[in-house]
RNA sequence: CGCGGGAUAGAGCAACUGGCAGCUCGCAAGGCUCAUAACCUUGAGGUUCCGGGUUCGAAUCCCGGUCCCGCAA
């Protein structure tokens, strides 16, 4: 039998796995990556080559990186993109997958492969469709989330479901690990769905859109902390802003980012501190800075939050405890 | 030349108008304690990013360079 012949569609870190499971299985043989172009970034502006880009080159694949995807009118560009097959009787691509590769793919292009196109959705459809879903779930404090294959079609997340598998939140869970997680759960799962899929073993079920739930483009502003918020609401948006764009609030005009928190409990403290008394009733204006110990606490709405790692506009990311030795007359300060 | 902050002990930061380079933490030794992220005593640890210049004298002022970071993208 030959070889399934697939073009990968990817961009970001979370198509990585599924790009080296693929690449690793014989059964299939990835005829090119296609991947976003190579954007301007960081301090200076030098060009950064997508992850995707970066996997692709070590296992030695053809590489495309179109700014657009051809529209079906205009069939000198779609050709150069997906030029035919060489050797006779391959007859065309069998497959295309798609993992975050980060724009919307034209119905057209979609139906170019014989088996159609599949898609690696880290959620559990039809809850959290769009682009964000990771970063929703951590955020609304569910207990369990998961990955899901689907075929698209021409609505967002909206094609019916190969497989799907759940996975378990465990509280306090950072964005990147829960995003690791999902996205070689995701990757597994494709591989272990793909060959009954192809064969048609298994039929692909619609999705009960009924139930659909959408999630959205996150901007910076969403990173900013409300300390009227509760807090286990802050420590949650801390924990799925994690990676992107980093829960920030304001010290003496400037702006601090918190990469790391928790919830501090009162309940159980540090026992009992001889020389030092603990602020064993934390109250003051939302935003405060207290210390229990040497811990850095920050008075919320309803409760505290202990800070763990920060990092302030200009310098370098650094422990809250660091950060509580240098800072000048820190208690009692107020953060907007 | 996109805008801006920064580099000083292992870490985080001070040192105003040039004049013995300090603070908090950590580390080491000892003490105290039923006990601690506690307390007391003592100690080690510095080429003040690099290279020039000004000066009796530079962490500090001037010129050049390197590196780190925030914003913007």
């Amino acid at each position: 039998m030959s070889r399934i012949s697939v073009i990968f569609f990817g961009t970001s870190d979370f198509a990585v796995p599924a790009l080296k499971k693929l690449a690793a299985d014989s059964r299939y043989q990835i005829i090119e990556v296609v991947t976003q172009p190579d954007k301007p970034a960081g301090r200076k502006q030098e060009l950064h080559s997508s992850p995707i880009k970066v996997e692709a080159e070590k296992l030695g694949l053809k590489i495309l990186q179109p700014p657009r995807l051809s529209s079906p009118t205009r069939e000198e560009e779609k050709e150069s993109i997906f030029p035919p097959l060489d050797g006779e009787g391959s007859g065309g691509v069998d497959l295309f997958i798609v993992a975050s590769y980060g724009k919307i793919i034209p119905k057209s292009v979609l139906d170019i492969p014989k088996h159609g196109t599949l898609n690696i959705h880290p959620s559990l459809l039809p809850k959290y469709r769009g682009p964000s879903p990771i970063q929703v779930a951590i955020l609304n404090g569910d207990t369990e989330t998961g990955v899901t294959i689907i075929k698209l079609d021409e609505e967002m997340d909206h094609g019916p479901i190969v497989a799907q598998r759940i996975l378990s939140v465990e509280s306090g869970i950072l964005y990147k690990t829960l995003h690791n997680r999902l996205a070689e759960a995701g990757a597994t799962l494709l591989l272990e769905c793909l060959s009954d899929y192809i064969s048609e073993k298994t039929k692909p079920t619609a999705q009960d859109h009924s139930k659909a739930t959408f999630t959205k483009i996150i901007t910076k502003d969403d990173g900013r902390i409300n300390w009227q918020d509760s807090v286990e609401e802050i420590d949650r948006q801390i924990r799925a802003y994690e990676n992107w764009p980093v829960a920030w609030t304001t010290l003496d005009g400037k702006k601090l980012k918190i990469f790391d928190a928790a919830p501090y409990n009162p309940s159980q403290p540090p026992l009992s501190l001889r020389g030092g008394v603990p602020p064993l009733n934390l109250r003051g204006g939302e935003g405060e800075l207290f210390l229990a110990g040497k811990d850095l606490i920050v008075h919320c709405a309803r409760g505290n939050l202990e800070i763990k790692k920060l990092q302030l506009e200009g310098a370098k990311k650094i422990t809250a405890r660091e950060f509580a030795n240098g800072y000048k007359n820190l208690l009692g300060k107020v953060m907007q």
